[in-house]
DNA sequence: CTTCCTTTGAAGCGC
DNA sequence: GCGCTTCAAAGGAAG
């Protein structure tokens, strides 16, 4: 069964023996790759060859180096394989998406040579969503008046997507900004359109492929000056160069010395307001002494679940005319929760490229760095969460009901029924079930019973985002941890429990009631939940609020998220 | 204008 | 090693 194994090649990622080993996988990924047999192979394996390199022994100096005569002739190699490939690909290029409203880009195959994630898709036809590197820019105020096409060519071309300002290091989700209707006469299939979904990591190439996207104009696009010019952003230019631009046509090379900041680097502009205001002024270079605090914002590689709300969020909105985006969260978590184990294990290797992209683009960063850039949240609540926690035991539970009227079953949107999988043998847990249960009956509710056994068949969990056909396919049809206990263990995802929040509590601080994040059960968090030895669920791990997902299109009274949903405590179930 | 809300996951930190 | 904390996205709500 091909799916999640990247297809008849079985060598890409899904692969488990990759997923497995999340660690180092970069190189022995792209090792892997090098055994191709297509056509397409080769140039897969081009784009590895060179990859590795770069990421390989002097993957550092690499990095810093823009460009070496031999990354050019390799390119340019690799750039007549791609040529070649794309001449076969028929003209499937832009064929519809069928995800209504999110318009990807349908590339055959070719997810495989752009895509840091491969051919994740089970349809072994990658969708290649385009975005544009964004730099989210805290300040964007002050250069949005700036934003202007004629940015784009001279300066560096930051764009913000206005719903989507984050960008994927290598591959650009921008809804908008990618149609073929939209795509200017420079962008085309045969002028490697798939080249431009590339995440530009090359300066200057990035500063072309803007004008060939065409740029809407009401998008929000942030030159960045020099001043957004870090060792960062100047590893990441070149490794990215090395581990897509071979994709690239050379006339997307580098013609400027323009820095392309990654999506992830946001440039403090909160503290430096003139950064932007003067983009061929150096922020270092006007105030030197604070060249700490200009470093650029490098932000954290979005986790699984961050990219699958990024994907789904519009869905969300679109189905159930939310725009608040705690509400859409909410019912995104339980989304999330009612994916298939190869549904989420797409986000989540997804999510793993994106670390080893980021850690590739950005060697020396750490989490660390970001710690306390964000203002302190108010923390005085443990206290009073723990009490909650003690006294959530006997208030009978405010069932979250975000997105329907009440609270259990029978209630369940007739909508929702339709999208039922048939009980699979891997059934889910229907987080459903336990909506209205008391606080009690969860208590009661051992975790043996509630976070080991798949209680009841996941009914209504199915939502419009993770059509039940394709759910069903890959439970039936496909099983890449087929035999596998996960098929059951998953479940305890979508069983935790969150007990109810307090009716009368104010805002809940999030760090007053933190909860570990860190699956513990995970030995090696560079395991895929799917793959770690025990069960992705965290012993007590943050609840779900059950009802939301299966009614995803009534919008629930704000006052029944805010208020009676149940608070996340996250020492829910501290056995 | 700033912070909170809300979600999950990753990572850092302290013990 | 475990538990807690912070941050990542998002945009309306609230202060």
């Amino acid at each position: 069964m091909p799916q999640m194994n990247g297809g008849a090649d079985g060598d890409d990622l899904g692969a488990n023996d990759e997923l497995i080993a999340f660690k180092d996988e970069g190189e022995q990924e792209e090792k892997r790759n090098v055994s191709s047999e297509r056509d397409l192979d080769d140039v897969k394996s081009s784009l590895v060859n060179e990859s590795e390199t770069n990421s390989s022994s002097d993957s550092e100096q690499a990095d810093r180096r823009p460009k070496s005569s031999q990354d050019l002739e390799s390119r340019a190699r690799q750039s007549r394989l791609f040529q070649e490939a794309l001449r076969r690909q028929d003209g499937s290029l832009f064929q519809p998406s069928p995800y209504a409203g999110y318009p990807f880009f349908m590339i055959p195959d070719l997810g495989n040579l752009c895509s840091p994630y491969g051919a994740l898709t089970p349809s072994a036809r990658p969708y290649l969503p385009f975005q544009w590197p964004l730099l989210d820019v805290p300040g964007r105020a002050t250069i949005r008046d700036s934003a202007t096409p004629s940015h784009l060519s001279n300066n560096m071309p930051v764009v913000q997507h206005p719903h989507m300002p984050h960008l994927h290091p290598l591959l650009s989700y921008s809804p908008e900004a990618f149609s073929p209707q939209r795509a200017s006469p420079g962008f085309s299939p045969d002028a490697g359109l798939s080249r431009a979904a590339c995440y530009p990591v090359s300066p200057g190439g990035m500063a072309q492929i803007p004008h060939s996207f065409g740029w809407l104009p009401g998008q929000p696009m942030y030159p960045l000056g020099a001043g957004s010019f870090s060792p960062a952003a100047l590893a990441m230019n070149a490794s990215m160069s090395g581990l897509v631009s071979g994709s690239f046509s050379p006339r997307l090379v580098p013609t400027t010395q323009s820095s392309i900041p990654h999506p992830a680097i946001v440039p403090t502009v909160k503290q430096e307001p003139g950064i932007c205001s003067h983009p061929g002024k150096s922020a270092i270079e006007t105030q030197p002494e604070r060249e700490d605090e200009k470093k650029p914002h490098i932000k954290k590689p979005l986790n699984a679940f961050m990219l699958y709300m990024r994907d789904e969020r519009p869905k969300v909105v679109a189905q159930c005319q939310v725009k608040e985006s705690a509400t859409i969260n909410q019912i995104l978590g339980q989304r999330w929760h009612s994916l298939s184990k190869e549904e989420q294990s797409k986000y989540y290797e997804m999510a793993r490229k994106e670390r080893l992209i980021h850690s590739k683009l950005y060697p020396g960063w750490s989490a660390r760095d970001n710690y306390g850039k964000r203002k302190k949240r108010k923390r005085a609540k443990s206290e009073t969460q723990y009490e909650v926690a003690g006294s959530a035991e006997d208030f009978s539970l405010q069932p979250k009901r975000p997105c329907g009227p009440s609270d259990s079953e029978e209630t369940l949107s007739p909508m929702a029924q339709p999208h039922q999988p048939p009980s699979h043998t891997h059934s889910r847990t229907h987080p459903h079930s336990i909506s209205h249960l008391t606080h009690t009956h969860l208590s009661q509710a051992s975790p043996a019973s509630s976070l080991d056994s798949p209680a009841t068949p996941t009914t209504a969990l199915a939502s419009p985002a993770a059509p039940a056909s394709t759910h069903t396919e890959h439970v039936h049809s496909y099983s890449p941890y087929g035999a596998s206990p996960y098929a059951e263990q998953l479940q305890p995802l979508s069983l935790t429990t969150k007990p109810p929040r307090p009716l009368s509590s104010t805002r809940p601080s999030t760090s007053g009631t933190p909860g570990p994040s860190t699956p513990s059960s995970s030995s090696d968090p560079s395991l895929s939940p799917f793959q770690v030895p025990s069960p992705p669920h965290r012993a007590n791990s943050r609840s779900t609020t059950p009802t939301l997902l299966s009614q995803p299109f009534l919008i629930p009274p704000k006052s029944a998220l805010t208020q009676t949903q149940p608070l996340s405590l996250r020492r829910a179930n501290p056995l």
